[in-house]
DNA sequence: AACATCATGTTGACAGTGTCAACCAGCTAC
DNA sequence: GTAGCTGGTTGACACTGTCAACATGATGTT
């Protein structure tokens, strides 16, 4: 298969990503890492941008297997929906630079629509995850989404350090007045 | 002043991002707009960076103006939240490339102080209009921010109209699960 | 078997970018 | 009056994304 070099290449941009920052993922270097030549990429993506976003389906794909697996079954609602927040955080900060793409990817001209499937997998374990009896109406689910998304951003970059508080307070927060 | 060509500087950055997009503002686009050359900026900024987060410090600056005006003192309190929501992600949505700067340099390296300062203005708006009675706990504010802030994201990125949602009912879920 | 086609990959080149070194004009201060 | 700083300029450099042109091997058709 040729796709094995494309994955590949998806790999080498995820080493390159993970070891020296989003910065470090130039296509030459990329090339390079894998093997070939700096415009092999151009074979297997039209743009940087879809390497990139292809690079974001695979981050998110662990972000989403990451949370899924942190949510405890046998938990209460309030028990889940802290697991949620803060295994969602937790990735954030752990991973930083990750993240970085996957906000920036979200910015990408030309909607790649790999890109929007992969969130919608976080968001339908978020909500088998969550539901507990009945299924969890969508707009529910993209405003846990949200205020995941929006916590991890300020957590990643040290908007909560800088100040007395930690993550966990507003969890702590979000959990007891959104909690049911 | 000096400090005027400063400003001017970043006056030309904001025209170059509102008219042609955060990509079009490069120091040389900046340096020709403002009547200078292109390194200029570099009397004024140590970094590209550094221009970045003052002109991050302008937007945020504006996008907390609008969001202040937006919230009805006299309104209660799920009033004044919905406001707050609403007009948030309104900015956000009708300047899609500030709001991305916005974004982009919350996670420039070399964290400017400024633009922490700027953030925290935002907080204290929102602490002052959606009070009440009595000072708001940090934490609370900051799950506000974090919420608004994700939410505008994924509102930007059309993350929400390309299911049947729109942001209006993602509001109406925080409102009311969150209101009190 | 011979040929055309196509996917994959390579090198060379190009415009643009951030950044720095070197240089230059004023203004201020002693 | 001269030393030094502030704001500004030009020239150059390494690097980037991208494209055009070219090679090469496999595939498929006659």
């Amino acid at each position: 298969m040729m796709d094995d070099t494309r994955t590949r290449l998806v790999e080498s941009a995820l080493r390159l990503l993970r070891e020296e920052g989003l910065d470090a993922v130039t296509l030459r270097a990329v090339g390079d890492l894998a093997g070939l030549s700096r415009t092999a990429p151009y074979r297997h993506f039209t743009d940087k941008t879809a390497l990139l976003a292809a690079l974001a389906v695979r981050v998110i794909a662990d972000l989403s297997a990451h949370v899924a697996a942190a949510i405890p079954q046998e938990a209460d609602r309030r028990g889940r929906l802290r697991a949620f927040y803060l295994s969602y955080v937790e990735y954030a900060t752990a991973h930083p630079e990750e993240y970085r793409l996957v906000f920036a990817s979200e910015f990408l001209a030309g909607h790649h629509p790999e890109l929007e499937e992969a969130i919608d997998q976080v968001t339908t374990a978020l909500g088998m995850a969550g539901a507990g009896e009945g299924p969890v109406p969508k707009a529910r689910l993209m405003a846990l989404l949200s205020t995941a998304h929006g916590l991890a951003e300020l957590a990643v970059t040290g908007q909560f350090a800088h100040k007395g508080i930690g993550s966990g307070d507003i969890v702590d927060v979000l959990v007891s007045t959104h909690g049911d």
